[in-house]
RNA sequence: GGGGGUAUAGCUCAGUUGGAUAGAGCAACGGCCUUCUAAGCCGUGGGUCGAGGGUUCGAAUCCUUCUACCCCCGCCA
């Protein structure tokens, strides 16, 4: 609709410019927008006061004959000038209308698009070591990050979801070392507990499972408890895969799935990360200092050189980070969203520095991040600090089991990312009835609900003629649920453009809210067949955009409360 | 000291990328269920969009300077 009207538009200053009424240098940027107001019609141009300068016009006037030029168009009634020389475009009721046919044949497709044409984009996320369960801020990265792919799928790219974590470094053997101190029957609290070793309940869990032999099967890692507390490997690889099959267990809960688990340590074994030393040694952007290798990072924009080797020879983390995102670039995602707390925006220099030193022709912003503010956590009317190595945190399983996966995964998706968020359990608890996501659900569940009723009544609805109907929709509440339903694909597309998952959000309860204030005012199993056939329509098809928008989110759209 | 983020109603937050009179939900108050699900609807009150300056037809939105809070600034990840 938009592209129809710019098209008028586009005729009509052609035409003032052909009768010499308009400069012909001019270059015209045909905006068009949605009113706030309907008393403003349905889109609005600023066109005439954007040229007025270069036409040396004033808005008003130039508004009037831009007006008068338009061709003529079936889709709208009329038009205005308003104000300081906006020209408002009022639509007819039947292009208002056509959405319905539109969202009841394309069905769950509706909204969808193809801006990615099927070009593949990898999407990084959670990328948790795993020392202990997820938290809840892995669950904003879990919610934020899933949702990022189903945008992305549903705009046409081809989409690879990915979880990076490291198995084999310094914290992984504080993790070992913890285990086998519970093993040893130690606690935090004995003077022999390991310096910084992981204090968490769990740790005890993984001691127990460990030394009774469990066989543990994660989807990645697998291995079988011994009872020797004294073969630190094996514990360590036990344990790892013991917590990868909780962090497994908490994605399960939260219906989060990655297509590929990627090992950091498999880029020491597969030489990648010498390799990429070499390369960056070659081109000159290291030099030797106090017995370790430098990156030269501050070619790149960063405020300091970045040590890459340590002087005992290993390497610090954003070295294998480097080797990661190469081994990303050459597996051909030509683009990558990696999404994590905000508490890593350091590394997305470094990440990006190390990639240009490579001089491997990758593109100086990739790749793209989608950085999460910290999450706090109230219970009880106080803030849980989040500490691994203390345990004292809420994990995700918790929260779960809690609230429920919609309402936390809603919670979690519905800031912006880059907004602190409080997760207040209590008011989650106590209040759940003004949780916004029952208020979405609930009004998919009154669509279901006034058809079950319809089937009760040995009645049966008619798609078509519902849609040959359409025209009697003439209700204010109608006129304005038909608007937002034709929103849909615009926001889609605009989440999925700036990376935005909340708006899809913001929208849905807009739309709940729009169909809610028309369900109370107006009845839709009424004896008058076309109108009840009509109104079904915008029913089914409110029903379907609530739930092509829920399937977003990752929450679901229950036909019954 | 440097970098990133945030600041909008009593509280939690939107604000369609610079548009017309800044919006929801909670909380407060008053109404609506013998009628398709009251987890709902309708109404009332509530604002110096952190502060100052700038850009222009037009600013919550862009630039700039402050202020406050959060997160980073390790040869940890």
């Amino acid at each position: 609709m938009k592209e129809h009207i710019t098209g008028l538009i586009e005729q009509a200053l052609d035409a003032l410019i052909a009768q010499g009424q308009l400069p012909a240098d001019i270059t015209p940027q045909i905006q068009i927008d949605h009113t706030r107001d309907k008393s403003h019609g349905d889109f609005a141009s600023n066109i005439a006061l954007t040229l007025a300068k270069s036409a040396r016009r004033p808005p008003r006037d130039l508004a009037t004959q831009i007006c008068e030029a338009l061709p003529s168009s079936d889709l709208l009634t009329r038009t205005e000038i308003a104000g300081p020389g906006f020209i408002n475009f009022f639509l007819s009721d039947s292009s208002n209308q056509a959405v319905v046919r539109s969202i009841l044949e394309q069905g769950d497709r509706f909204g969808h698009s193809d801006v990615g044409q099927g070009r593949r984009v990898q999407v990084e996320f959670v990328s948790a070591n795993p020392t202990g369960p997820l938290h809840v801020g892995h669950g904003r990265g879990a919610a934020v990050g899933d949702s990022l792919c189903r945008l992305l799928a549903a705009t046409g790219w081809d989409v690879a979801s990915e979880f990076y974590y490291n198995d084999a470094g310094a914290q992984i053997d504080n993790l070992a070392r913890s285990v086998q101190a519970r093993c040893l029957g130690l606690t935090p609290e004995s003077p022999e507990w390991p310096d910084d070793g992981y204090r968490g309940s769990y740790i005890g869990d993984v001691a127990r499972s460990y030394l009774a032999g469990d066989a543990i099967d994660a989807q990645d890692q697998h291995a079988t408890g011994a009872a020797d507390p004294n073969d630190l490997d094996a514990i360590r690889k036990f344990a790892v895969a013991y917590l990868r099959r909780e962090q497994d267990l908490d994605l399960k809960a939260f219906a989060v799935h990655f297509d590929l688990y990627f090992l950091e340590s498999s880029l020491y074994q597969s030489g990648a990360v010498e390799e990429t030393v070499e390369r960056l040694v070659a081109n000159g952007h290291t030099y030797e200092k106090d017995g370790a290798l430098w990156l030269r990072t501050t070619d790149f924009g960063d405020d300091k050189d970045r040590v890459m080797r340590k002087t005992d020879g290993g390497y610090t983390y954003f070295l294998p980070d480097v080797a990661y995102h190469l081994n990303k670039w050459e597996r051909g995602f030509q683009r990558v969203i990696n999404e994590q707390g905000a508490d890593h925006h350091s590394t997305v220099t470094r990440v990006r520095a190390g990639l240009q030193a490579l001089q491997q022709g990758i593109p100086e912003g990739w790749p793209d991040y989608v950085l999460h503010q910290m999450v706090t956590v109230m219970r009880d009317g106080e803030e849980v600090k989040i500490s691994k190595r203390a345990g004292s945190y809420v994990t995700l399983r918790e929260l779960i089991d809690e609230v429920g996966r919609d309402a936390t995964r809603y919670f979690l998706v519905a800031r912006g990312p880059s907004s602190q968020l409080t997760f207040d359990i209590d008011l989650a608890l106590s209040q759940s009835n003004d949780n916004p996501v029952f208020y979405i659900q609930y009004a998919h569940a009154r669509v279901c609900s006034i058809l079950r009723k319809l089937t009760e009544q040995g009645d049966s609805w008619d798609a078509d003629s519902g849609l040959g109907s359409l025209q009697e929709l003439q209700e204010e509440h109608e006129k304005a649920l038909l608007r937002r339903l034709d929103r849909f694909p615009e926001v889609v597309a605009n989440a999925a453009a700036t990376l935005e998952p909340h708006t899809v959000a913001n929208y849905l309860k807009e739309l709940a809210g729009d169909f809610h204030a028309w369900y109370n005012a107006h009845k839709t199993l009424v004896d008058d067949k076309p109108l009840r056939d009509a109104r079904l329509a915008l029913s089914a098809a409110t029903r379907q955009v609530i739930a092509n928008g829920l399937a977003l989110l990752g929450v679901s759209a229950p036909e019954s409360m």
